[in-house]
Order: C-alpha cells, then structure tokens, then sequence
DNA sequence: CGTTTCGTTGACTAACTTCAATCGTAGTGG
DNA sequence: CCACTACGATTGAAGTTAGTCAACGAAACG
C-alpha cells in the first residue's frame, strides 16, 4: 500500500474543515457545545476497517478527511460497495445498534465520531440536527437509487465513464477551474474497489480504463493520474443526459 | 390490462389502514388535525403515470393502498425501476420541486395527498412527523443498499429468487402464518416490471422462473399465483445468508 | 534483490441478451 | 357465439458481453 501521510484532526470545531457541510452544519454555537462535550476524533489507516457488518456500533459521526467505503459481502465473498464516504458525509444510524454494512477506510481516514446514545439524546432536542441529518439521507437516497441505473442497466464501459464522472464532478466544484473543460484528479480507488463498486471484475475495469484511454477520453499518467481533455465527452460516454440540462 | 376494482379512500385517518405505518405514524391527535387540513386522497389505476420525472412536484404523500414504482429511464430507453412504493411508503421530497423519477402506478393506486408547502412548514413545527420521516428514510436506504447488491453481484437466478424472497416476507407478516413454512402470493409485477426491477430483460425473467418451477422451488397457477413450499430453499436460492442468523 | 501488491493483457468460457416464433387468455366487435 | 386482436408470457437459436483462469509487468518496500 502506497504509503500516504497521517492526517491529523481539527482542535475544535471552529477550524474544522467539514463544519458547514456535515450534520452539525446548521448547528447554533451552544448546540455545537453539546455536541463538542460527546465528541472525539479516529484516525484509520488505508484498508483497515472501521466496523465490522453486524457489530455492535456505539458511535456515529462524520468523515473529516479521507475516503471510506460501504461494502457487502456475500457467503462465497462476493462483494459490493454500496456507499463511498466522502468527508463531511455521515456513518452509522441513530436508533439502531448493529452496523449494517462494513465501514473499510480507502484512504487515510479521520473521523469525528459522537457517542451514540448521547448523540441520539442531542438529536431529540436539536432539530436543527435532525433536519440536516434528514437532508443528508435524502440525498444519499437519491444517489444510491442513481447507482442502481448505473448497477442494473449500463454497460462495463459506461459504468467505468459513469464512476469517473461523479469523481471528476465533485472534484470540479471542489478546484476552481483552472483549465477550462479539463479536469484533472487522482483516483482515490485500486481497481478493485472501482470493480467492487460498479459490480464487475477488476480484470474487466483494467480493460475498459484501457480502452477509455486508447480512444483519447481520458489520459493516465501511472495507474491513478486521470486527465479528462473533455468533460461532456466523458459524461456522453457515461450514457448520462448531456444536453444542457441540469444533472437529475 | 386485468381490470381490477377501484379502491376507495378512508374518509379519515382514525380508519386510515396505513395510520400506525406512515409518515404521520407517531401524530398526536392535535398533529393529525393539522394534517388533515391540507390532505386529499388521489386514486390511480393500473398503469397510470402519478408524477414523470423532472416535472414539478406539488405535493408528497403516502400510498394508502396498492403498489407503485419508482422508475429511471436513459435516452435510449433503458429503465431501471429504484423502488417499489408499497402501503405506507412515502413519495416526494420536503425542499424540493422536481420530481427525480417516474411514480408509476403497478396496480391500482390511492394515495394520501399533503400539499408540498403547508407541509413542509407543518413539519418545522412537528418533530414528530421529521423524527418518522427520517426513520423511514434511512429504511429505504437500507433497502436500497440491499437491492445494489442484488443488482451488482448476483446471478439471474438469484435475482429472481431475492425478489420473490421480499414479497414473500412481506405478505408472510401480513397474513397469519396458514401452513407452516408455506408461502402464497400474487405478483404484484408483470414480467417486465421484474426485469425492470432486477436489470434483467423480460426473457430471462421468464426463463428463471420456470427454471425455478422445474426445480420445485416454487409453484406456479397462471401466471400471477405463487406458492413457494419451503422458504428455507427460496432464501438459499436467493444467496442470503439463512444460518439461523436475524437478516441483516 | 527478492517479495509483495497492484495492474495489464490474452485466451477461453459462461451467462445473459437479442431476435424471432409461438402460446394462452381476456376483451372486442361482427 | 365465435373469430379477431392485443398483451403478456414462454421458448428456441444465435450473438455479445463480461467473467474466469492464467501469465506477465511495474512500482514500492524491506
């Protein structure tokens, strides 16, 4: 594993780089108190995992900096990721004990966790918390029901163009642009978690990289480099609505 | 089209089948008048298009009675069906306008209206009705997750199989258990909306099915009726994990 | 410099799709 | 009442896509 720097955690929640996106975003200063009372910060290494499917789980929180993954894994180890965590984005679920799925760090990995049953105390009386925790969830609804188009109906080459997208998107809105319609970003993902995401075999995304690359819509420099000359050519090759419209 | 009968609406929510199920599930009386004040009943038939994708969306709601399904279709015409809206599921989201998919009625459909505006403003004042949604919310992303690793990882068969798996534990906490370990339904889905549903074409679903009626995994009169003799085996076709263990 | 991990590529195979013919039942109109 | 049609479903044969098995390459680490 190539070996990357140990990132380490905000002091407080005021210099904390996920402070108006994650579930506290809309949390008043004496709210933010009471939650900096029940708060601590993890840091994971790339590839170990942060809970185990079916454990019990006393905490939830937020990803501060780093990837992390949900994945299932079936009997005969089959596996499919069904979340990528971004920073900001929230893990585990109120009012249950149990984890559901795998929580596996892609990338070094901090968290800023909560305690849960004082967390959930918290949330029944900060509806501010409870409304951003409902938006977030909506959302990620929302984008997992988007996977299931890319998962149920579009082709090897399409879902590898479909997994490039959404990281060249985020990634534009995060730059400003410096080159107009290029984009340029590391893949946070080895090939077989791409493969573990998009359902196929990792020999099978090797392939289509492969082939994206041969045909000029994208260019790699080493295994995890991506340039993209030409956004709206990728976002056709990934079969998504292109014409002008906003993205559903 | 099997012409089947038009179900009428409750006259109020103290009959109201999905009262103790629904986004209002957790109400106080006072809550339910407030509801009431901007609530309509909507009936659709079979087939029938309650909200198309993109277009404006006025209203959210709960279906009282009967199946729809939420669908996504790429230019050429693929779709993809990312959920199935059963009595008590919620349809539209508080904080925005557009629709993000198709709501299709799958059999005849009512549904129990709130006008958009009134009741997001009702749900700031109404923890309640937040605390149920969110609830329900992460359920159905939970279901989601699930259907990613079907949708991902998971043969024809075993598709097919997982699919008659959930209508199956569905309808066997409806009803009272008759015989033990046997299962009869009616599919609520043409062949098509399975394939839909599952990312298979109309064919193979077609062929799974009878590959499982050959190999006495389930039974079938007409085309609709199935009994399924031994769940255990329906749950091993469907690749689920059954040693004992709760489902995760 | 060997070892390990990640990635690429080739040959072959299996699974699913596509195209097409046919069946069965329900509703329609003569 | 019975053909006729429409629709959903089934089945077969051929074609395509992605998976499997296997060898090899490249970079990083100790």
């Amino acid at each position: 594993m190539l070996k990357q720097p140990i990132l380490t955690a905000p002091h407080n929640c005021a210099e904390c780089p996920i402070r108006h996106q994650a579930v506290c975003a809309r949390c008043e200063p004496d709210e933010l108190d009471a939650l900096e009372e029940i708060k601590y910060y993890r840091s994971f290494e790339a590839g170990q995992t942060v809970v185990w499917s079916g454990d019990q789980m006393d905490f939830v929180g937020s990803v501060v900096s780093g990837i992390a993954s949900l994945t299932q894994t079936m009997e005969d180890g089959r596996t499919q990721m069904v979340g990528l965590l971004l920073p900001s984005d929230f893990v585990g679920r109120p009012g249950r004990n149990g984890a559901a799925y795998d929580v596996v760090a892609t990338t070094n990995l901090v968290m800023c966790c909560f305690r849960k049953k004082p967390f959930e105390q918290i949330m029944l009386e900060t509806p501010h918390i409870a409304q951003r925790l409902l938006e977030m969830t909506l959302d990620e609804l929302d984008a997992a029901r988007e996977w299931m188009l890319v998962l149920g109906r579009k082709t090897a080459r399409e879902k590898i163009a479909s997994l490039l997208s959404i990281i060249a998107r985020r990634d534009a809105t995060l730059k400003p642009n410096d080159n107009p319609g290029t984009t340029v970003f590391d893949l946070p993902l080895t090939r077989e978690a791409m493969a573990d995401y998009l359902g196929l075999t990792l020999e099978t995304v090797s392939r289509q990289m492969s082939a994206l690359k041969r045909d000029g819509v994208i260019q790699l420099e080493g295994k995890r480099h991506v340039t993209v000359p030409d956004l709206i050519r990728l976002l056709e090759e990934a079969g998504d609505d292109t014409d002008g419209g906003v993205m559903a």
